[in-house]
DNA sequence: CGTCCGCTTGACTCAGATCAAACTTGGTGG
DNA sequence: CCACCAAGTTTGATCTGAGTCAAGCGGACG
């Protein structure tokens, strides 16, 4: 083994709670979750917070890190998680040696992009009801009803009588306490 | 000249209100724009339409398309445009080839995902005053107040009242019909 | 068993959507 | 050169729907 080389990789574990970087500290790395859920925060000027991502397992996230200098936002696990942590000079040279890994990486950025795409789409829809029927049917409400309203820019007042108003008029099924499915995909 | 290869890059003008392609069109090619302006439109369900993005002079757009098969937005000429059409498979195989090109790729998406990001923070913002105050500071204004209302997701009447309470609370100076300029950059 | 957190619903308020109208500007064509 | 039109700008009046505050409920967890 080699002691001189920094490895590219590894592997870490945090606990519910801790912060794995925070916004406005210089890039060292990307992640990849493992397994677990790491939410990316924003905080605005006027203190608010905002869900920026929701990292589950076995995606990356704060890939686009790698070109920065600092951290745009804040990352804190929701539960305990094991990630890998991969190097930011290390990435760095995979990517201008090998053309494969580039392309991916950059695969994997274009769906971001278009992920955030819709999500702009998503907020600009001005009627609430319309507005939650979209991001369920985009596949946005993963977590809590809490997380998916922080991520859709409403309160979580306003999304629970959108869904109960969606209950009512039969677009939506109630399957359990905060656990809803879509009846048909008539949009 | 080589009559069988296809040309990577082909520069085309456009006049204005012309589209470059459609949402649900096969990818073809991704775009430089030389000079013009050119503005990325989707539809919402409930027939709104929403900018996804303004392309400026010597920038990309479409850069995400590349790794997709369908537009999933409209691309429209706002005026007489002259841009270079990158083909899809060209440049696919450019990326795959070079790891530079792959890696200057990268950068150019990884910046987009953070514009994106800060949209989506922006939007976020319930306070419409607030919403338009650091929209301003983030540099969305560039065209006409009613392009940038559209990308904040604000009604343009929403927007020029909250432009109007800016220079009243001197926070903003207007310097012409639809021109202002941030007074200082006390956030 | 008690506490915490997410879920859920009610009542009230007000900010922003909506509709409407006047004005400015730039371009077009007779 | 002027009449006209189209699009952006600006302001006013009204009203609805989402924010806010508040309170009760249920499950998870130590």
């Amino acid at each position: 083994m080699n002691y001189l080389a920094k490895p590219v990789a590894t592997q870490i574990n945090r606990e519910s709670g801790s912060y794995i970087f925070r916004q406005g500290e210089p890039c060292s790395a990307m992640y990849y979750l493992k397994s677990g859920h790491v939410q990316l925060h924003r905080y605005t000027m006027s203190g608010a917070q905002l869900i920026v991502h929701n990292a589950t397992a076995g995606t990356f996230f704060a890939e686009a890190s790698i070109f920065s200098d600092t951290y745009h936002c804040d990352a804190i696990c929701q539960t305990d998680s094991c990630l890998l942590r991969l190097d930011k000079t290390g990435i760095g040279k995979m990517l201008e040696e090998d053309a494969g890994v580039s392309m991916s990486f950059s695969k994997m950025l274009a769906r971001q992009v278009q992920i955030y795409r819709q999500q702009v789409e998503i907020m600009a829809i001005k009627s609430s009801q319309e507005r939650v029927w979209q991001a369920l049917n985009a596949g946005f409400l993963k977590g809590s009803i809490m997380d998916f309203s922080a991520m859709i820019g409403l309160t979580h007042e306003a999304v629970y009588r959108s869904l109960a108003q969606l209950v009512r008029a039969g677009r939506l099924m109630k399957t359990g306490r905060g656990q809803y499915e879509i009846t048909k995909s008539n949009p």
